[in-house]
DNA sequence: GGTATTCTGACTTTCTTTGACCTACAGAGT
DNA sequence: ACTCTGTAGGTCAAAGAAAGTCAGAATACC
């Protein structure tokens, strides 16, 4: 198990507890995982990014802390976002999976939902002899399509 | 006996016992079969592909892994039969949803599911400036590995 | 001997972890 | 008010960890 894993699951344990929102000291917890504490900020910057539906705040000095607030938006809300806003004209495979663990996270697509949806996005159902950079405004249609069609069905 | 040889049949005993999914680490096998990792790559091209019924799925960086899936034919007949027999090299959009909308009436997807595949292979996804043959090979490739996903989940 | 398959090694890409240095805030002392 | 100092978080680059790619060497199979 990574390291970085483990904070983020305690920190979502936290979020699970005591709602939708946290504070915590940076090095306090980076004292209790034995790490650096700019661990801390990669596992915000990895795990906890408006992308994955958080949105964080912090302050330094003496009294210091990070606040983290996990978005409450509702699942069309979240899609249109993506279409209109997040996916340009094209983008890559990696980023799709990513966008799509992100849905499947927030519960906002079923788990075979979205193997469905990486399927589609995969580099090997678009391994066709074509420049990447029409693969990924393809795969950037693709996702807007199916995005727009999930949209369209009455998902909380 | 070729060393590719050994390792798929390692591999395909971890299979067995463990029944349909491993998680293995490249760097370990490569070690324990004194080889180059690089083979294990070979092997998971030449042996556990998913026209021989698998998918792969992988990790890079610390904790990195390799996920391999068997796809079980059981619950997936008519899927992998569209799969190997139905689908060509390529196919149009209203066939596409021909059999999308037969899947449906077969309750092997839901509506929610067979939305998301029409759309990911509508002209509204594929709506770039390609040859219509060569929209119609994606169609098949799109529509092959979404498929295969489907069989790869368990159901009935 | 020629072709197809297998195997390796050098190089690349991706993800994680750490450490050195930077910046912001609070409170004490002047 | 103003500065000084300690506390605490931020940034970034570099090192480390692990998998991917691909060309070419080695081997196996007619």
């Amino acid at each position: 198990m990574r390291l970085s894993d483990s904070i983020e699951s305690f920190i979502k344990t936290l979020l699970n507890e005591e709602s939708t929102e946290v504070e915590l000291k940076r090095n306090e917890l980076a004292e209790y995982f034995g790490c650096a504490p700019s661990q801390i900020n990669y596992v915000l910057a990895t795990r906890f990014s408006p992308d994955h539906g958080y949105l964080t705040e912090s302050r330094r000095g003496g009294g210091g802390y990070i606040r983290i607030v996990r978005v409450v938006e509702s699942g069309a809300q979240r899609l249109m976002y993506l279409v209109n806003e997040r996916i340009g004209d094209a983008i890559g495979e990696e980023e799709c999976i990513r966008l799509i663990s992100q849905l499947k996270e927030q519960r906002i697509v079923t788990a075979d939902e979205a193997a469905l949806m990486a399927a589609s996005v995969s580099s090997r159902a678009l391994g066709v002899p074509l420049p990447d950079n029409l693969k990924n405004a393809l795969r950037a249609r693709i996702m807007k399509s199916m995005l727009m069609t999930l949209a369209s069905q009455n998902r909380t």
